[in-house]
DNA sequence: GAGCCCAACTTACCACCGTTAAGTTGCCTG
DNA sequence: CAGGCAACTTAACGGTGGTAAGTTGGGCTC
């Protein structure tokens, strides 16, 4: 902490001779986690190479001795709220199957409201693979294959990317009124958005995400078990 | 260029004294449309409050007399982009209308990839909410209501947003062995991965986005006629 | 037409950011 | 016990979003 300047301290008062370096070594999971843990605390642009580095008892730089890049460190973190969504077992209800996997995507998304935005960056990390690879087995053992199988698979991984997104921005825009404030907002233009205001699609309260979640997900199995049938 | 210093050049050199003020004012509108320009061109991590400035000839602080923030200005360049999604003409065939929109969204999102990746913040524009107004008036018009109507708007945003995002993802991480290093990448893995593997979901060019895209519209508003009928 | 006000800018500056280059340290191996 | 190398630190660079305090000049009043 002292001797800032270039001048050494005396050797009598130096810190602890030999025995130093207690702190645990600094490995690639214990930055990913530190980072886990502050992007939860403080957001997107909470993280700071120097905040992660000071979190870890480090200089900013030995980062870099592990990691070439802040996105780097975005990538893993990303890939890493993906390792607790469960994999559930194999079961002979296909469609089951799916549902429970892409219900623990989003669980996770929302856990981390952070992560559905930082989406727009390949995700190749093996957490993310092995999440894909189940669900579409599940839909190929429902019966889908070909263009069917593509076409599937999007959409219900665009269906839950895009849920998170948008379920994601109103928690993470953290003040509670932000949703009352957009109902307002269209309240107050009735005129230009009728349809908008009579349904009451933003701000509303009367059905909760999870339900509107759901169904929508249930819409989209159907879609994907007809086009397995005929394809 | 000169004077640098605080001692103001001789008079006799100045320019020129009263008929300066030659260049347009700064308005919204042309910054807006210069960080739209900007961000096509270099994408998001290109836009800097000071090369914005540079391309209107003017100081990065004269955009904080129009602009409180750089969000702001992420913002309008947003809701810029919904501007030029052309809203139809209302038909009698709701389901069209729909598909129109929705096509027109996906494209523009497309002709400016950087965009689905700034939707993590609240979308409340003028020209996002007639957008979704009249979407929403669409379903209205093929039967849905309450729950169910909730419920298929949220289906057709989301995977819109979904299937913009994922796909801008690659255009814009430009290089074009992008794609074919994704696949390989699972190749090199196709015993972890197999259906992946087997199905050419990442990389693969046997279906172009367009199809895929179309094809899982189709099944969204199926489901949403399904719905309509028997809500 | 003198005087002034204030919208619309500029100059100067701040703390912080990601990242690199060049040391320093201490364990492990021969 | 020499020395090599992995894992760090110190120092510094150019650029960033943003603020505070001038400056300017067109339009208004009197």
């Amino acid at each position: 902490m002292n001797s800032m300047t270039t001048t050494p301290p005396p050797v009598w008062l130096r810190a602890e001779p030999a025995r130093a370096r207690r702190k645990p070594p600094l490995t690639l999971d214990r930055i990913v986690g530190a980072a886990v843990n502050l992007l939860d605390a403080d957001g997107i642009e909470g993280l700071t190479m120097r905040r992660l580095a000071q979190r870890l008892d480090v200089t900013a730089t030995a980062l870099y001795w592990h990691v070439k890049t802040k996105d780097d460190v975005l990538d893993l973190a990303v890939d890493g709220v993906f390792g607790d969504v469960p994999i559930p077992e194999v079961t002979d209800d296909w469609r089951q199957d799916a549902r429970v996997l892409v219900r623990a995507w989003r669980a996770a998304m929302l856990r981390h409201p952070w992560a559905p935005g930082l989406i727009g960056r390949p995700m190749l990390g093996p957490n993310v693979l092995a999440r894909t690879e189940f669900l579409q087995a599940a839909l190929v053992r429902g019966g889908c294959g070909g263009l069917r199988l593509a076409v599937a698979t999007r959409m219900l991984a665009n269906y839950v990317i895009g849920a998170s997104l948008t379920e994601a921005t109103w928690r993470q825009h953290a003040d509670p009124g932000a949703r009352a404030a957009a109902r307002d907002h269209v309240a107050a233009r009735a005129d230009t958005y009728p349809t908008l205001h009579a349904s009451g699609h933003l701000g509303d309260t009367r059905w909760d995400d999870d339900l509107l979640f759901e169904e929508g997900l249930d819409g989209i199995l159907r879609a994907a078990a007809r086009a397995g049938a005929s394809g």
